[in-house]
Parts: structure tokens; sequence; C-alpha cells
DNA sequence: CTGAAAGCGCTTACAG
DNA sequence: CTGAAAGCGCTTACAG
């Protein structure tokens, strides 16, 4: 096979050339016309080209397979259409996945691929993610947390920066997180509408801002529901990962003289072990007592028996939210006043939760 | 400021250059040679340079704050450093995490970054990953699968390819699954040292590659123990995605004149079903009945109760073996003869199986 | 032992 | 309405 063919016959030439990558060069000799006018046809530039040039050379372009090769492209314009996810340990846990997935997905439907990077919050990591992001040149990044919380980031002037399922504490920065108060108060105004008046509440010991504002929700659904606060009522554990302490906290709870008739959850996972122990004591669920969790860790909470009502994480919308505000400000289309976007917490009804015992007929 | 100190000066020059990136020219410039030595030293490449000469290019480089723009080297090299994950829907669900995870770790320790997409199973978004992947000239990617299963892939005769719990049908390309096979033996072998003589099996009745390999390694390890495979043992599901399943398919089991006195189950979520409907009898686990899961879903195994044995899917390993591998081939340091890896699951002891009723003291 | 120069594949003033 | 040319920041024969 001859490599070269005769020039200004298209249709010898519109064959792919051997080995090689299709270039925008190819395209031009094929089409008889210049890089220059290939490159303003295929970017769609506003400059007035006759029309029938522009069919020719997109037509040329179809026929080789041409691709604008990207990384020819950045190296001019310094923008890659490539983001980056970077977290402690979003993409290494199973808690992050469908934030990853969100981030993913809204790239995607903008053109803009994803790469992720893990950071196991070790800061030394962070500095080596970031020199191999920069030295990619991403065109923006996204920093992740686990859980609601705050993040102190590098100082990042050359690169857009949005967080996910974090904040910044000095409010520089735009953010998205879940609406942690809210969901509390939904969680606990489940048990108050279903008639209990004794609501017990298995917070995370850990000083994070999702059990802070968890709690914050659960005490505004008592006021709302016209119930006094009782602090015995609010037990915390250390162990809000493994069953084991919901398994502990629940215990005291059912120890109470007055005990409740109904337990919020910090997480479907206290939840589980709060399963177990209200199981040990030979008390049925939720007709004896109600549960609720909160996360919707979807398999554990269909698994458990009955299937625990829980409120959903809006990990995937957040994750978009994220994307989509960082493409934004890339593309300049929002102005760069940080904003902090709460996302919705909604609750996933199964049957763990009922009246209290007193309200039950028969 | 001035943009330009004093050429020759070190100490002067030293300094950042004001808004601008520090270049390879910037570097050689204040060291006094040339990009060409600059791009040696910094490259380790073999030349022999004076010693003092690399000293000095690596001292400015330092002290610049010079990182090598990886566009711009990509654009001589055609080398990214840079691989993707593709896959249906692999970082679109709960399951896949670990294997992304350990694409990533693999991936970064290697000095590679790893770009993710999903094409939610749909061919004309695989095209669209793929051109975006090659626009990006990725060095090499990975097919994965959300389970194990066959997987045909377009032709790909640029780029190295490596399947993630995948196999191709033609044995053209490495892969790395799970071992099903001795983990369907493993965990029958569980119950079978215990003392079981009718175990149970709910498989997955959709035809996947992991049914068809645990059940054989069920058979395998009933003939080990010297016990006869009875067809009515064996009952499917077509739901091994919610609890339903196997809260129905526990339940042919349990109706059998002879009924087993120990469950294997194809997954966890089938186990949890199980666990529903056994506990509905009113039997108990594992004093009644023994249950035996698979893939470790640790949320769920963890939470059910009794805590529910079963075995692990090694996907973070997986991920892991699949990046190696493909920068072996990249590196040219494996020769390029297809491998398909099978990575062990290991059983996960946890207290959902026992000795069967009969063999238990009292 | 080191440097000048070409070139990777684009984009974009600038000129006509 | 269209093209020649410079340049993005590297790497790599090639020459000395």
């Amino acid at each position: 096979m001859p490599t070269s063919t005769a020039a200004g016959d298209p249709s010898r030439d519109a064959s792919a050339p051997s080995g090689r990558r299709v270039t925008m060069a190819d395209v031009a000799r094929v089409a008889g016309v210049s890089k220059t006018t290939v490159s303003l046809v295929l970017s769609n530039a506003e400059t007035r080209l006759a029309e029938d040039t522009r069919r020719r050379v997109r037509s040329v372009a179809r026929q080789l397979g041409y691709r604008r090769d990207l990384v020819a492209s950045s190296m001019r314009t310094s923008q890659t259409r490539t983001i980056a996810l970077l977290s402690d340990r979003l993409a290494t846990t199973s808690v992050g996945w469908a934030m990853v997935a969100g981030a993913q997905a809204a790239a995607r439907e903008r053109g803009y691929m994803l790469l992720i990077a893990n950071t196991e919050g070790d800061p030394e990591r962070e500095v080596d993610a970031l020199d191999a992001l920069r030295d990619r040149r991403v065109d923006g990044l996204i920093f992740g947390a686990l859980f609601h919380r705050a993040l102190t980031i590098p100082d990042m002037t050359d690169t857009p920066v949005v967080l996910l399922d974090a904040y910044d504490p000095e409010r520089r920065l735009s953010a998205v997180v879940p609406d942690d108060e809210v969901g509390g108060h939904d969680a606990t105004a489940l048990l108050t509408a279903a008639g209990h008046r004794r609501i017990g509440f298995i917070d995370d010991a850990n000083d994070v801002t999702a059990a802070t504002l968890r709690l914050d929700g659960y005490h505004r659904a008592l006021a709302d529901a016209g119930l006094a606060a009782d602090p015995d009522l609010v037990v915390r554990t250390n162990d809000p990962i493994t069953p084991v302490g919901g398994r502990t906290a629940v215990v005291e709870l059912l120890d109470l003289p007055d005990p409740p008739t109904a337990v919020f959850c910090f997480n479907d996972r206290i939840a589980s072990g709060a399963y177990q122990a209200i199981r040990a004591r030979g008390l049925r669920i939720p007709e004896d007592i109600s549960v609720v969790g909160f996360d919707d860790h979807e398999a554990l909470a269909e698994g458990l028996d009955p299937p625990l009502t829980t409120m959903s994480l809006p990990h995937e919308a957040m994750g978009r939210w994220a994307v989509l505000r960082l493409l934004d400000l890339l593309d300049g289309t929002d102005d760069a006043a940080p904003v902090v976007h709460r996302e919705a917490c909604r609750p996933v009804l199964r049957a763990s939760h009922g009246p209290p015992p007193s309200r039950r007929p028969g």
C-alpha cells in the first residue's frame, strides 16, 4: 500500500493514513484548505467561513475519522477538559462511591473526564497528588471528604476548587454538603408524627459536623412537637462504624427508668447494632420500639429484619452539584462568589417505625 | 517588579517568575546550560553529564520549584502517564468501589493517574468514552465488569488493555477474576467440616459466570466429603439484588421433606433474605440452621444478627493486579502473552455457621 | 561532555 | 473569506 495518494483526489485520500493517527494537517490537505481553516471550522469559531468550505471540511474530517488531539490542543490553550476529584479516601471506602459516581456522570455530560486521587489523609500524599494533577494541567479540582466536615485546603491560586461533603471554615470556597440539620429533624419528626413522646438519639461521639447538625435537627423536631428535650435520651458512641457501638449505646437507653419507645440512630450501622441488642432483650421492632437510621446504606437497611426506615444521603446529587459548579466556574458562567449548597436528605420509609406500644390497637 | 533580572546571577533569578509557570527554559537560563542538558539531567538519561552540571541543574530546578509539564512532554513522547478504567457501571454502584480503589492505589504507586468512565452498558456511550480517552492519549485501558463475566471489547490495536472482573472469551487479553470455583468449594467445605450432610445452595438464576463456578465448587466440596449431590437442594433465584429473592428461595428449601441443615447463598443479599424467612419460621441461626454467604458485603454481613459468615471478594487485589499488569505491559517488562489471573476469595468467619442440630451438645 | 534545532499537533493573532 | 507563521514546553536525533 502506498502511503501517499494523488493529492486533490478526496476519494483516494479519504482512507485513513496507514499507521499514523489522522492529523489536522491531513484533513487540511485532503480538503484543500489550510490548517487554520480546519481548526476554525471544527471549533465552530464565529469567523464567517464560506458555508461550502465548512461542509467540505466537516465531511473530510468525518471520512478520515479525524479527532482533534486534546493533548496538542491543551498545549496551546492550557485547557485539558479534565478535572480531578481529590479526597482523603473517598474512592477508597464504600461510603464514597455515589459521590464519585455523581461527579463522574456530570463531568461526562459536559464533555469532561474525571481523574481520581486519594491521599489517605497523608499531607505528603496530598502534596504529591496536587503536583501530579498540576503536571497534567487539570482545569479544576474537587476536594472531597468522606463525611460532612470542615476542610482546609492548601492555597490554590491557579486552579478553581469546589468542596464536596465539606466546607471551607473561612467560606472562601463553594461547597456542597448534605442538609443534616433538616435530615435530623425529618427523621425525628417521623417518630413524633407516629405519636412517640420519648425518643432516644444515639449520636456519633466523634466531633463531626454531621453529628452536631443531626442533634440540632432532633432537638428542633422535639420542640416542634411540644416535647421537652431530656438529656438522658441522648447517648453517644465512639464507634459509628461497626454494630458494636449501637449495641452498647442502645442498652443505656433501654436501661433508663423511663425508656424511649423509639430510637433515632446517627447512622444505619449504629441502627444495626441497636437491632441486635433490642432483639436480645426480647423486644420487637417496631411493635415494642421503633428504630430510624441515617445514610440509607441500602444493602444493610434492606437486609435488616425488619427493613430499616432511614434518611438517604444525597451523595450522587452532591457529586453532580460539585462538578457542575466547578464547570460553571471554569466557563465563567457563574460568578465566583462562593456558595454553600445544602442538598436535602430524604426519608426512605421501610418497616422499622410505627406507633408507640400505647397507641397500638389491641 | 521587573520581569527579568540580571542574567547569570542565580541568586537573583532563583525566585519564581511572577505569574507564569516555571519552564525548562527558565531552569536552563538560571543554571547557565541548555534546555537539552536540563532535560537530560532531569530525566536521568544515561548520557554522561558532568557531575557538577547535574548537581547545579537539579539544585536550580528545586529552587525554582520547577515541575516538568506533562502535557508538553506527552506531546513529544506520546506518553501521558495516565490510564483509564472503563466499565459499564463499576463506579456507579456500591459493588465496584473496591476495584476502583485498588486500581487507583496501584496506579498512584507507579506514578500514574487514573481516569474513570462509565458506559452504563450503552454501546454508544462506550464509543464516546473510548473517543474521549483516545483524545487524551491515555497509555492504557482497563475494561471492568460489575461481576465476573465474559466481556467482548472493541478492537483496540493502539492501546494495551487488561480486563477486570471479566475475561475475553477468545483469551486474547490478560484478565483478572475472582476464583469463584474455589470460593464456592471453600464456603461449602466450611459446612461439611462442621458436620452438615444436607447442604442447600441458593444460586443466582441469571446465567452468570460466577453462578456456574460457585455451583461447581459446591459440588466438588460435596464430593470431597463423600456426599451425593441432591438436585432438590439447589434452588435458584432471579433476584440476587434484594432480600426478596433469598426469602422465597429458602422457603423452597425449608419445605423439603428432608430439609437442609445448612444453606450456602450465592451472595450476602440473598443470605439476608434467607435470614428473614428462617426467622419467620421460628428457626434459629446457627442453632437450627447454618447460613453462609458470599461477597463479604461488610456493612450487611456485620449488621445481620447473627453476623454472617461469608467469602470475601478480592476486589481491591483484583483492581491492583489489573493496573500492575497493564503497566508492566506498557513498560514492556512483561511479555504480552495474555494471562488470566484468578484471585482467591477468602472465608470471613462470623457467627452464622456451626454444627448441625444433631451434633450439638445437649 | 554539551548545545542548536527540529518537531509533536494544535490555536491564534496578524496580514491580505 | 482564508492562509502563513509563530509558539505552547517539552524530547531527541545530530553535530561538534
